[in-house]
DNA sequence: ATTATTTTGTGATATGCATCACATTGTATA
DNA sequence: TATACAATGTGATGCATATCACAAAATAAT
């Protein structure tokens, strides 16, 4: 399955700074699937040999903690994922696994280093793309260790919202559960948080359908109070 | 001061890839200082136009948290210090402080963008370099928040004499503040922890000497138990 | 439809650790 | 050498939240 790159509707930034020539290349070395909602794209402690261009849909990036699975974070099309695993360890040192039906292409190793090598201004997007994730980690790690869960509840809510969804309707992407590895919680603490901001009328809940009715109060609460 | 960088004995790996051309733009552009124990490298909220070269000596990562400074990680020599916050964000989104003497080059953003563009070789490492910081913060993620606080303080005093200073006895370059923000934890939770190790055997704490004593131990304590 | 299985809600209890409070030691500064 | 200030040790208390224990929905499988 080998459309052509060059008419990917799905192109990152840094993928549309691609030369003819590597556009060409990416287009007969690559693979194209389409996943449902749970499928697995990379999975920790196999081999990793292959970068992932998510086209469509949402993944969850998440590794074996020492006692639960910890989801590290959320991403959404258009994206390359996989890059640290496998440019740092010949072993993916973490999952990758679609939580919406999506749409991804693996590409080989190889294809993707030389295209790296040859395109100077892609070259520079992905880096920015490395910057800013640090950058993200950084600051994760240090709200998520000093913010209360009601804190960090708000967080992941408003990001959903702002970054993900783009909307401040949605539907959950994740099981309690899920969210509470997202949030570094327990389930019950998750459920109960969700139940107090829906009594509270910052947002509204039914089942995983999800509405910000008070951005204010949520973004107070994410700063903390 | 321009020392001429093909000389400098403290080049990276990546540096040491580099062009002879590259490397003599290098030193035509390079500001050399020798700084001292305290002193700031990186400040969070100037503006960033350099990215530095940690030629010699230890620093710290860290940032405001919500509600107190938080510890990211300790980079020793040689290392490129700076690199997502100046090419991420136009504001320093985190400081870098010394937190032994060192030495450090301050080199232009542009000349560094040019040499990341004209050497493959670097280009890679550096991008190296970044897949195995993103791996790290996601394990780091995952640990800081599942561990218990001896498990937490195990790992660091571990990486320390591991990656740090590659030996089991060391000087905490830290106060035990500092060490608190490095682990999430409270400054007297530090000092009981740590005199807790030393009536068990398992480290030997003398002011801000540390003996790891029984590794075994502290690795057991890590993996946690 | 019926049963099995996963997901969610909610109370009661336990606990790890932060916080407070103050003593003590160590280290700069006059 | 005396004085001030920062860093550390250690007990007592409180609190946020994990854990346990079920019940109730909701989904999936038969």
């Amino acid at each position: 399955m080998q459309n052509d790159c060059r008419n990917c509707p799905f192109k990152t930034k840094a993928t549309s700074m691609l030369s003819e020539c590597s556009l060409d290349q990416l287009t007969s070395n690559h693979l194209e699937l389409k996943l449902k909602k749970g499928d697995s794209i990379i999975k920790q402690g196999t081999y990793s040999t292959n970068v992932v261009f998510l086209r469509t849909g949402l993944a969850k990036i998440h590794l074996a903690g020492p006692y639960t699975e910890q989801i590290v974070k959320m991403v959404n099309a258009p994206s390359y994922l996989g890059l640290p695993t496998t440019f740092g360890s010949k072993i993916n040192q973490y999952s990758v696994t679609a939580v919406s039906d999506a749409e991804v292409c693996f590409i080989d190793l190889e294809v993707f280093q030389n295209i790296l090598d040859e395109n100077k201004e892609f070259n520079r997007e992905i880096i920015q793309e490395f910057c800013k994730n640090e950058l993200e980690s950084f600051h994760r790690c240090a709200n998520r260790t000093q913010k209360l869960i009601r804190g960090n509840m708000a967080d992941a809510i408003l990001d959903f919202a702002d970054k993900i969804f783009k909307s401040d309707t949605f539907m959950l992407p994740l099981s309690q559960t899920e969210f509470a590895n997202l949030v570094d919680t327990s389930r019950e603490s998750v459920s109960r948080v969700l139940t107090e901001f829906d009594k509270d009328g910052i947002i509204s809940v039914k089942g995983r359908q999800i509405e910000i009715l008070n951005k204010k109060s949520l973004q107070l609460i994410s700063q903390n109070g």
